[in-house]
DNA sequence: CATCAACCCTGAGAGC
DNA sequence: TGCTCTCAGGGTTGAT
């Protein structure tokens, strides 16, 4: 599932493929990927736009055009692909961006979506989109006194709050996992009982595995993100009824906040009050 | 404010 | 082999 560290793969990929390209035509062959505006808008806008730059903001791709900004987000199942040459759709494509290099070149840029979750914003607003997000956790703002403070500031179960968008923005099922796990809390604990201690070995937990995601190329589980292999080195996510690294016990799997959640049972104890 | 569930989708994998 | 059923999950929306 695209999180963080998988957009953050997609966006560097094919960052070196479209930097300084032309757009010159836009085949929206699912008109819900569009999310705005509306598809001859769209078409219209987009059309000649040069792209300037490639980057993320939480699960968010963004490609900075000459006067709008293209947010991309891959949901459950979306990728983004450069072909080289002329155009040959491939099986769930929904969008396709032609594009045009400086010497003339044609390739373009397929948005491919199995599951059709994903969407597509071409704004000069980004901030209509991005504005309500939290902070980036590899950024700076994102301290164990931040963490500690916000915690505090709402009384929710810890894993529902980590994948709440609002409050951090780009930790998805697998890593919330994999930071709890390390971070030794339970994801059922609530947020206002977490120390400062552990709220700060939580937030070192979230950089560590997130960089760790970045370093591998992602993970790649289902059958998308052919390229990652972090998914070699869950040491919780996927593992029910396997053995914790750390102590032997065996890994539970149950369902928090309809996600599918993994603990060990021993590594993270529940406190109750 | 917190919690819960339905919804949007497809295809893999299980069970028969 | 081939059918049906369940499950996976990011984010939005609406109900409790």
């Amino acid at each position: 599932m695209p999180e963080l560290p998988e957009v953050e793969t997609v966006a560097r990929t094919i960052e070196p493929d479209v930097i300084g390209r032309t757009i010159t035509a836009a085949d929206i062959r699912w008109a819900r990927t569009v999310a705005t505006p509306s598809p001859k808008k769209f078409k219209e806008q987009v059309q000649g736009q040069r792209i300037l730059g490639v980057s993320r903001r939480a699960k968010y791709i963004v490609l900075q055009l000459e006067n709008y900004n293209l947010l991309i987000h891959l949901r459950m199942s979306g990728d983004l692909a450069v072909r080289k040459g002329k155009i040959q759709a491939e099986k769930h494509d929904r969008l396709i961006l032609s594009l045009r290099g400086k010497r003339g070149e044609e390739s373009y840029l397929a948005f491919n979506d199995t599951r059709k979750f994903g969407r597509v914003w071409l704004t000069d607003q980004p901030e209509t989109v991005l504005g309500k997000l939290g902070p980036e956790p590899l950024g700076k703002e994102f301290t164990p006194q931040w963490l500690h403070e916000n915690l505090h500031k709402r009384s929710r179960q810890l894993k529902p709050l980590l994948l709440d968008q609002t409050f951090l923005a780009g930790v998805g099922n697998i890593y919330a996992d994999e930071s709890l796990h390390m971070a030794k809390l339970h994801p059922l604990g609530l947020s206002n009982a977490v120390t400062l201690k552990q709220a700060a070995a939580l937030c070192e937990a979230i950089k560590s595995v997130l960089k760790e995601g970045i370093r591998r190329n992602g993970a790649s589980i289902d059958w998308v993100y052919r390229g990652g292999e972090y998914q070699n080195y869950f040491r919780v996510y996927d593992r029910e009824g396997k053995p914790c690294l750390t102590c032997g016990t065996e890994i539970q799997k149950f369902t928090v906040g309809q996600r599918g959640t993994h603990v060990c049972p021993t590594c993270q104890p529940l406190e109750r009050k």
